[in-house]
DNA sequence: GCCTCCGACTTGACAGTGTTAACAGAACGC
DNA sequence: GCGTTCTGTTAACACTGTCAAGTCGGAGGC
């Protein structure tokens, strides 16, 4: 296969479009990882050689595995600040869905790494727990809702968390498209939606 | 600084690592794109020299934006190929919900190349026309069913897009999150709650 | 039949990447 | 003062995307 091409005939070259085409396509479907900025880069930046990178971290994917964990400590942060426990939990559920669709659309770079990366070894890696950590959240306040129970509750929960993802992770890939209204509004209905609370809209008519 | 880094002192050593996590958040934080396959590796696989892309593409974007038109000619074809224009419109939406989440957990590379990389340039791309598209086909099949009516019903059709996309984004990428049941089961389950439709389970109650 | 032309493709180079091995220098304990 | 040890460097490897220049062979004109 290394061996040398044998050229096309005249007026055929589209063939090895195609071909191109083709393989590209094989090798894309395949699933693939996001790119993380070059390690070189961010020694440049700090002003040491690559080579010192290594002092501190095995590989490039070391250094950003600690980046994530930093990460994940920010959302929960944010999430955090706005909690008010005290508060009623279709309205702490609403300003969590609030918050947390607010941080992804801020932070798109750190949004992506936490949530569409695919997550290390499933063995006692902290990537898989990174979802589970956040559906019992929002499980814990579907149940104080009572909009659901027990195994229900948490299928509620995660169903909130899915739908928000995917509202963030469509904001930030797709920003052309005609989005109607903000994202804030949109992450409210789809709670509501969820635990079958009347819209806002609707429940102003009442 | 460029500079030679002056040394930490002893037991400081630390420090580069913090500025080294610093610097390369900072990197990572702003929107990054997924990492094509090796252009020459594509060449490879055909059998040709890396220079005789360039026949064909004007650079390894270009091809992968070949590359992404055709799949997306693949999900709509799917889409197409399971769709029974008479059948009731629910049941067309929940159709529809089990083929998008079916076919982009089946091939994540596609998905993650259609929904999760950056849209080219809004003006004329096919990139921003491709969530428009979908969502206009939800829209349609939601007033079709008389839930919900003109605008509102393009809204619905958006969050249910979101909600499913939410569904194949994170089960690609979190395959070791503790999801209880099948992603078609939780696909209709997202598209009932968005129609107000009752559950499966409760309408067997009934 | 031969010559010229030109399309298809390659070679070789450039600057960039992650990673490793071998080395330099300064600060500390003794 | 001396040796050790930590901190960081340089140099090299194989890899990447891209481009200018070159090679090869068949088609067309005479």
């Amino acid at each position: 296969m290394a061996q040398r091409r044998a050229a096309n005939r005249r007026g055929e070259g589209d063939q090895l479009r195609l071909e191109l085409i083709r393989a590209a396509t094989d090798l894309l479907v395949q699933p693939r990882q996001v790119s993380p900025p070059s390690l070189r880069a961010i020694a440049r930046e700090v002003g040491v050689s690559p080579s010192g990178v290594y002092l501190h971290f095995a590989s490039q994917d070391d250094l950003i595995a600690a980046v994530i964990d930093a990460q994940y400590d920010e959302l929960r942060a944010a999430l955090a600040a706005t909690d008010k426990p005290a508060a009623e939990p279709l309205d702490r559920l609403l300003a969590m869905a609030r918050t947390y669709v607010r941080w992804g659309i801020d932070h798109p770079g750190a949004y992506q790494l936490l949530f569409e990366s695919a997550d290390a070894l499933p063995a006692g890696s902290m990537a898989g727990g990174t979802g589970d950590e956040i559906m019992d959240g929002v499980a814990a306040l579907v149940r104080a809702h009572g909009s659901a129970r027990g195994a229900e509750a948490r299928h509620t929960g995660m169903r909130i968390w899915i739908a928000l993802h995917g509202l963030v992770s469509l904001r930030i890939h797709k920003p052309h498209a005609s989005w109607a209204g903000s994202a804030e509004r949109d992450a409210a209905a789809l709670v509501r939606a969820h635990v079958g609370a009347p819209s806002a809209a609707a429940a102003r008519k009442r």
